[in-house]
RNA sequence: GGUCCCAUCGUCUAGGGGUUAGGACGCUGGCCUCUCACGCCGGUAACAGGGGUUCGAAUCCCCUUGGGACCGCCA
């Protein structure tokens, strides 16, 4: 049994977004599961749209993910030389030949075809002229055009297309650039991709690349096309549907882990569970079992997923990655001991580590109460409870959560009043608002702050 | 328009001849409770339609319908 080699190859012409995300995981998964290789490709022959930037940012997002790489990154720009080889082995065996048809030509006679209601591929114009090299010229393969083509495709199963389908397709651009399909070809080829996983927008082009193989003699690999990943009105997921770039997701404050187990999630499965760790993945995630339909992003569930990783997360962890939201809200970060206190208290109240910083707030910034909620909570018959209160708060170490409970326990003894009447004037008074983690843990995590802003509260009532 | 692919709750999915068609997200009722949340208990909701095959189809076959992809000097 052969070692098994799997790729990626993203176009550098944009932001790695959550389909080539899945098909990159799925694809590595495969690779770790059989104890493979897997070899990342970047495919930017389109030097007009590729962009360093983006190869860099999509390294980037495939770091974030933990999806590392065996062999690689190879850059099909560098690799020019070795098209040309094929190319001019293709024209020497008469299985291309160059075509002189001028873009403005094809663009009228596709127009043309399609208004008739026939294909639009191409008419095969040059295919017997003889033509050599020349400006503005390209070569195009000579597909086969009788019999059919067919693969056994390990999602969806045997495919077969007449080959009078087949266009002859550009292999090498005026500019002398090979172009996709052709490079696709060669480079896993060469590459000796033994599993060729991808998004099902390739099932057609399949057979054309099988024809070039053929050609050229080259073995053919196996081929995985996994299923889309739609927007909620089951179109193709795109901008309009919100976000699409992984590294989006990062600064929205979703953590890899609960992207991960999301994608792995559309299209494959494994009976009932819904959380899986990399290492389970990996030793469950079999190509067997991803499923033919395309798959519905869900925002919501994503959601939940990065709620269940941040509740369970380590906080050391979490809270050494909170500063960089804590910046971007615009406030001080404050020490690790004291973030991971935070973490601790909001974690079970919010899905992201965004929200962490709109919830908590008052972890890092000075606190002002609403003048409705001051009307409401602040009421002058507290203030004797307040005064009492931050008395004996003041004399206790508020870190100690047995000794804070201690106190309020005393104050409503004193006062007759019950917990419930007292809780949410002292939930405003710490943190400005009427939602937040519990009174006991607030009060731990502020420490120093508290009796000041119970005592701003407590002036407020005696003002009234 | 042609070719190819797809079809179980709103969504992700399990199930692949005999199941009360299961789980998860969402929504929702209740419990818990210092708010919110977490947690727990419950509810809502699906086999696209029509023909076959079969003692019996969600499951196998065909057609229809619906959706998607491709048909670029993009990848």
């Amino acid at each position: 049994m052969s070692t098994v080699r799997t790729r990626f190859a993203p176009s550098p012409t944009g932001h790695l977004h959550i389909g080539g995300a899945r098909t990159a995981l799925f694809a590595w998964l495969y690779a770790r599961h059989t104890q493979g290789k897997f070899i990342l490709r970047i495919e930017d022959t389109d030097a007009e749209r590729s962009t360093d930037e983006y190869t860099r940012m999509i390294l980037e997002a495939m770091a974030w993910l933990g999806l590392d790489w065996d062999e690689g990154p190879f850059y099909q720009s560098q690799r020019l030389d070795v098209y040309r080889g094929s190319v001019d082995k293709l024209l020497a065996e008469g299985k291309a030949y160059w075509c002189e048809c001028t873009p403005a030509e094809l663009e009228q006679r596709r127009a043309g075809a399609l208004a008739e209601g026939r294909k639009p591929k191409y008419d095969q114009t040059c295919r017997h002229k003889g033509l050599g090299p020349g400006p503005g010229r390209v070569v195009r393969f000579a597909s086969p055009q009788t019999g059919t083509t067919a693969f056994d495709d390990l999602i969806k199963g045997r495919i077969v297309v007449d080959n009078s389908e087949l266009d002859d397709l550009i292999l090498l651009r005026s500019d002398n650039m090979p172009t996709y399909n052709f490079t696709v070809v060669i480079d896993d080829a060469d590459m000796h991709i033994t599993h060729c996983i991808r998004g099902d927008d390739h099932v057609n082009n399949t057979p054309r690349q099988i024809a070039i193989y053929e050609a050229l003699g080259l073995p053919v690999p196996l081929f995985a096309h996994v299923p889309m990943i739609l927007g909620a009105d089951k179109t193709r997921l795109s901008k309009r549907h919100g976000a699409t770039s992984v590294m989006a997701y990062k600064e929205m404050g979703y953590l890899p882990e609960a992207l991960v187990n999301y994608l792995v999630r559309l299209s494959w499965s494994h009976g009932d569970q819904e959380i899986f760790t990399l290492d389970e993945l990996v030793k469950l995630f079999d190509i067997a079992d991803v499923g033919k339909a395309a798959a519905v992003f869900n925002p919501d569930k994503l959601l939940w997923l990065n709620h269940h990783y941040i509740m369970n997360g380590d906080v050391q962890r979490l809270a050494g990655m909170l500063p960089d939201f804590v910046r971007a809200s615009g406030l001080e970060p404050q020490g690790d001991a004291y973030l991971k206190r935070v973490v601790t208290d909001v974690r079970e109240r919010t899905k992201t580590l965004k929200e962490m910083m709109t919830f908590g707030d008052f972890y890092f910034k000075e606190i002002k109460p609403e003048a409705e909620l001051q009307a409401k909570f602040f009421t002058p018959d507290l203030a004797p409870v307040f005064k009492d209160l931050v008395s004996r708060l003041e004399k206790v170490d508020l870190t100690d959560k047995a000794s804070v409970e201690e106190v309020f326990k005393q104050v409503l003894e004193i006062h007759q009043i019950k917990f419930k009447q007292i809780a949410q004037p002292v939930r405003v008074a710490l943190t400005g608002k009427t939602v937040s983690p519990g009174i006991f843990e607030i009060i731990a995590t502020l420490e120093k702050v508290v009796v000041d802003r119970l005592k701003t509260a407590l002036a407020c009532m005696e003002a009234r």
